[in-house]
DNA sequence: TGTACTGGTTTCGACTCGATATGGTATGGT
DNA sequence: ACCATACCATATCGAGTCGAAACCAGTACA
């Protein structure tokens, strides 16, 4: 199995340029790199306890300066607005303006990605999203790191009623498209 | 099915950070970048078709004068040796010294990865493999990149007796550990 | 009320990266 | 033999990433 294992790890480092390389093709076209592309669409999902410049920070791995840089760029561009938070003075939040949503629509890398593993049984797909889950949950678990994970998946989440949920940590109520939101609080079931 | 495909992205997207920030972490001991760490352990593997700038670039995705300065980098540091090619005078081969193999050697991430995957079931891992390769092949097609695999995959290779083989498509003679190495001209079987 | 902590920003220097310009070497046609 | 063309590589430049470290609020807690 040792092989595999390092097999696995080439592939999805290679995987991971050609992703890189294809973001760095597609945002040429707005002036903006990689990671911009990254943190604009985790800010797409990012839930309220996430949309933050320290939350962003451990989703991508980077430092907290780098991260402070690339903020202030995308707020030049016009493309994430910034606001103090009202009970905490210090933190600020984050949220997509209109252009960046629309922006992150436009730059979508799925298109090509689904044609090219459309030829491959869904059955396998789904074993493929596992093992790569698990690995990265182990991962992350490794190196005392937040697996950011959606709210549905949580052990916190509590169904109060049909359409009233809980999170069991932060006792505040979520709607429900909340529910389909990451957040770094996540702790997988 | 286009959920999945979207999740395997997003998977990958996230395993391929994870691996860029464990490579600068690991790097920065020896003050050298992901991509230098890629690129030294590219041409561990390469061939001799394969050890030139012009196939590196290739296979990072990046441009040649980017690559070109970071070769520069490498050599600097007395990591890897270059030298003229003598059929094409116009061509640099490219060869790790022996530090930089070393490094190679010292700089690898494999451990970490192979723990983490250690429960997940053989066949699983190997069904993980075959769906990662063939997204990345067809990805690699729709950008008519060149999908740089081993020669023991490689449809061109012709095996002559039990120790020697033969490239079909350069007409050369191959030693068995040659076999082994990355290609520039691998096409899948 | 001080003191430690925490989330963010700023500054700095090294380096990536693409674009562009340059030069050397094959190759193919006349 | 000569030239145009294509190809491989290098050099230079400017914008921007990145981590490290200093810094500056606001908060928590003794």
């Amino acid at each position: 199995m040792r092989k595999n294992a390092f097999t696995l790890l080439e592939l999805t480092e290679r995987l991971g340029n050609f992703i890189r390389s294809e973001m760095r093709r597609v945002g040429s076209t707005y002036h903006l790199h990689p990671v911009h592309l990254q943190a604009l669409s985790y800010l797409k999902q990012a839930n309220r306890y996430s949309n933050t410049p320290q939350a962003l920070t451990e989703y991508l791995g980077l430092t907290k300066g780098t991260v402070s840089q690339s903020l202030l760029l995308l707020y030049r561009k016009g493309l994430v607005a910034r606001y103090v938070d009202e009970a905490d003075k210090r933190v600020v939040r984050l949220k997509l303006s209109a252009v960046g949503k629309r922006l992150v629509k436009e730059a979508q890398l799925a298109a090509v990605w689904q044609t090219a593993a459309a030829n491959v049984s869904p059955a396998r797909v789904k074993t493929t999203v596992l093992v790569l889950l698990e690995t990265l949950r182990n991962l992350q678990a490794m190196h005392n790191e937040r697996p950011f994970g959606v709210c549905n998946t949580c052990i916190h989440l509590q169904r109060e009623s049909a359409r009233i949920y809980n999170c069991g940590l932060t006792t505040d109520r979520l709607a429900v498209p909340e529910t389909r939101q990451i957040c770094r609080l996540h702790t997988p079931q």
